[in-house]
DNA sequence: TCGAACTTAACGAACGTTCAGAAAGCCACT
DNA sequence: AGTGGCTTTCTGAACGTTCGTTAAGTTCGA
């Protein structure tokens, strides 16, 4: 097999395995065994199990970085921004199951280093476009509060959505992106509704 | 030591070490010494490290089940218990790190049945407490996102804390607890009054 | 003194990692 | 076109360590 390919196959499926189970709980032989190679040639590939988890994970958040951005350029209008934003986090979040528990497992393990990585190659755009968005009028606190609600609020979905199906009322359907987007999208108009009226 | 106190200490230094470094990174030995004791002496308090783990995480949420129900029946008046529960689960999540980490790797990780537990013991009160409150007039459908929405906001919060500081314009002042409280409070405030004015 | 709490010592298995060498791709030269 | 040699990719086998777990024996409170 040629090189880039064999080390690109072997980050994918390295994620998917420390996606699926933690880093610590994969081996080396583990990875090995699922391509289908020994693990000796792993080291061919990666310095040792630690690079192997920080390249899987820079892997995981460089591929949807692209993405990201594309989706911010693509609409001009604001509201309409907003609402095509929203669609597409929550489409990324509940459609991407190992980027998903990646972004999940770096925000709660990670240290200050990974932290900064993580804010700076898939955070920080959705970030500034949302709190660009924001009413100019409020003062600082209160529009970057509500930035992080807005993030925040899409992540619990994601969070919250395998429990549904086990809360009084609740089965699976409502774990469904298009219900999750046109709910937070009609809240928001709510809230923006409110705004004007008593401003 | 007493035998009951021996097995209490040793479930609350496991939950500190699992929820700083997951299940599989802690072995025996390490939960053993940090209780100076030896490894074999688990094996008398505990059938193996499965059923250690499960115990721990069994512990962290029954310790926690007592003061979420004694907040939900403390006051009677709807809006002030749906503030009041919005401060203490703010609280909860933001000041109690081993738990909070308990219960979102619960949730990324658990199979079926743990999330059926989890569900059971921890948040269907919660639930059942905002979902009571929210707009009988609402459809079904829309009741239960909101309610997801409500205590998804809250989790999100909690989740995207730490990195706060790294985001541009942010500092870690934002995660304090009363600031969420306040903002999330107000944000639902503004979205009732909309409500009672739009229908 | 009897049973619960704990230690010492060890087991086989799995771990991360290394290293010498085999297989495979590639490129110049005849 | 074929062949020799060089580099890259990969394997086989092993290393020392740590893992979960057990058995037998010791300490100690009731």
């Amino acid at each position: 097999m040629h090189p880039a390919d064999t080390r690109t196959a072997i980050l994918e499926t390295s994620a998917r395995l420390y996606a699926d189970l933690g880093y610590s709980a994969v081996s080396m032989r583990d990875v090995a065994s699922a391509m289908g190679m020994t693990p000796a040639n792993l080291y061919h590939h990666f310095k040792n199990k630690d690079d192997l988890v920080r390249e899987t994970v820079a892997h995981v958040f460089a591929e949807k970085t692209e993405p990201i951005a594309e989706m911010l350029e693509a609409e001009s209008r604001d509201a309409d921004r907003l609402d095509l934003f929203i669609d597409h986090f929550v489409r990324l979040l509940t459609g991407d199951r190992v980027f998903f528990r990646f972004l999940v497992r770096e925000l709660v393990d990670g240290d200050e280093g990974r932290l900064d990585d993580l804010a700076h190659t898939v955070l920080e755009r959705p970030f500034r476009l949302v709190s660009g968005l924001a009413d100019i009028r409020q003062p600082e606190e209160e529009r970057f509060l509500a930035t992080v609600s807005m993030i925040g609020v899409i992540l619990g979905h994601a969070l919250l959505a395998p429990l549904l199906p086990h809360l009084p009322g609740g089965h699976a359907g409502f774990a469904d992106p298009t219900s999750i987007t046109n709910h937070i999208s009609a809240a928001l108009r709510h809230a923006a509704a409110s705004d004007l009226e008593t401003k």
